[in-house]
DNA sequence: CGCGTCAGTTCAGTGAATGAACTACGATGA
DNA sequence: TCATCGTAGTTCATTCACTGAACTGACGCG
């Protein structure tokens, strides 16, 4: 979707937007990137989509420093990357409410006060925005234990834990 | 990227939610559809996307009901589709903040009293959240003229104009 | 009846995704 | 020094989806 055959329309954000992060699997590349995860391996194994594709993936992200690949071979979200937090939050939000009748799959929490997260990262408990860094993700009413593989990337991840804390 | 090889992690939500407007060309049919583009022909047009294709993502949009297809053959977003607005705002927001240096390529106002609308749809004059319905949406300082196609379709859509309203 | 328009379908060619196997390379350790 | 292991990719044959152009079928109009 990237690079061959582009977007037409050049006057739309949202194609622009698409040529970086709309993609199969550059969505979920980037989640996992949030949830901590940073090595090749590790993308690898959660995702379980082909290495071909995912070094095609991360090669794109870094060109568009959406992730940088730093000296220790991690993957880590840049400041624009970071920015793509509220797509993936709407985009949660809106497969929990339309897919997930037992409730979302996952809960959004300040780390500071345990205060539940609106939809736009307020606190419910002090009121404040919460930097994405501080808060943190655990398994919502929706959840469904052992429906994930068992590996031990997924295992981490179903724990509850803070947004970019790195996995290991 | 929807029915075919479908994503492993049932436990995510994003993943669900990308099976359903994660595929190429689906989103940017579902901001035609909040711009009112609501014909076949005109969907081809403006996209320029195979007709084949378009066949397609329009029975899968209706399949999972973010569309409807109403009698006189025109797709119209559900409530369900309506409120993949966020989404859109979002990844809209996130490619003007990088790939747009002169601005904004559309600004989103309250139709009522003008006012500028922020990142949540909320109206810097009244105050209020704004209704999909009353935004109005026109070129922002950022639109290029003359960069897009001369359809009559594009022509009207890059006029100041309600979102939802009909394009013809 | 003849013509144009709209909404799709069909089809050959191409390019990307898939899955499995393979390679390159640094660290460990006998 | 050399064998072993783990990580990070690359390669490759197959499959699948996208592309673009042409075609079909239904409806409306004069």
């Amino acid at each position: 979707m990237a690079l061959p055959s582009t977007y037409a329309d050049r006057n739309c954000s949202l194609a622009r937007a698409l040529e970086v992060v709309g993609e199969r699997w550059t969505l979920l590349i980037v989640r996992d990137a949030f949830f901590g995860v940073r090595k090749f391996g590790d993308f690898a194994t959660q995702l379980g989509l082909p290495r071909a594709v995912l070094t095609n993936r991360l090669k794109l992200l870094v060109r568009e420093e959406v992730l940088e690949h730093n000296d220790n071979g991690d993957y880590q979200l840049t400041a624009k990357g970071l920015e793509l937090w509220p797509i993936l939050r709407a985009m949660m939000a809106w497969g929990d409410t339309h897919y997930s009748p037992a409730g979302d799959k996952r809960t959004f929490r300040h780390d500071a006060d345990g205060g539940l997260l609106d939809r736009d990262n307020r606190c419910g408990e002090c009121g404040g925005v919460v930097p994405v860094a501080d808060i943190r993700i655990e398994p919502g009413p929706g959840y469904v234990a052992g429906d994930t593989t068992p590996d031990p990337v997924s295992a981490r991840l179903n724990q509850p834990r803070r947004l970019l804390a790195p996995l290991w």
